[in-house]
DNA sequence: TGACACTATTTGTACATACAACTACATTCA
DNA sequence: TGAATGTAGTTGTATGTACAAATAGTGTCA
């Protein structure tokens, strides 16, 4: 019995279930890998934007990952408590700025060697011109925000 | 002040962080689509498996969508609770196969011009590049998985 | 300068997601 | 045929994620 057409046209060419299915993919190997870290790749995602544009106020940060501010400020309560962030003050009274300590600078490059390894898994997976068409697309985005 | 070389090329590199970005892009544009209709991208994509592939286990659609089953589990109890899924019994005892109802495919039929709209959006977002290349990878998955 | 609008963050709530542990049934094989 | 092993599903728990509302500070302009 053959579905809608109107069914069968979102099953064979919706995107969103597409990207949605490999960040799941990708997410599961990433955190496999960083499982003997205690650590997750959300945060790692976080640590590092931090430890490379840092010291950098949250409201930039959740900007630059496109993620709510709201996500950004929990997450970040966890870095923090895990010592791998800290706060400073700034001038706006309303914020203040992350930046990396020395523990967390030291965490990533404990992890870095499992973040090759899983480079390599990732484009193996997504194959090479998927892996450069994402970059590109990505490094478009962030282009145009500044 | 420049961050070390390992946090450089995490930063400069990383797909992982791509991905997981893009994901978020994507499933906020089509949750803001979909508002009117009070029900979220998750939750359609696994209407339109069921849709499409159904009669079908709970166990082939985690697989098919690469979804953890508990996650499926507790998403169809909500699509079975709001009548666009129903269940029956199947020849295996530890189990039972999921089907799309009538009021389920009346959804997706309305759905269907907002996902025309959304599509065209995600692929001004990804570039026609992109959302070739993550259709490719996609489709080989698919057919890896049988 | 004081009211109003704007911005940054946090908190309440709900859904999405995964892992581990548990239950129930099926399969295998000695 | 019965014990061991494997598979399907559910439930407990924790993180990730976003929206709405609340809080607090900034900026503007009449």
């Amino acid at each position: 019995m053959t579905a809608p057409t109107h069914v069968r046209q979102m099953a064979r060419e919706c995107i969103a279930v597409r990207v949605r299915l490999l960040n799941r993919l990708i997410t599961k190997v990433c955190d496999d890998g960083l499982r003997p870290f205690g650590v997750r790749v959300a945060q790692v995602n976080i640590l590092v934007a931090v430890a490379h544009d840092g010291p950098i106020t949250p409201n930039e940060v959740a900007k630059r990952l496109v993620l709510d501010k709201s996500t950004l400020s929990r997450d970040a309560d966890k870095l923090i408590a895990s010592g791998w962030l800290a706060t400073d003050p700034s001038d706006d009274g309303r914020s203040h700025t992350l930046r990396i300590t020395p523990a967390g600078l030291e965490l990533l490059d404990r992890i870095h060697p499992v973040w090759v390894a899983g480079q390599k898994k990732l484009a193996a997976i997504l194959g090479a011109g998927t892996v450069g068409a994402i970059g590109g697309t990505v490094n478009d985005l962030w282009a145009k925000m500044g």
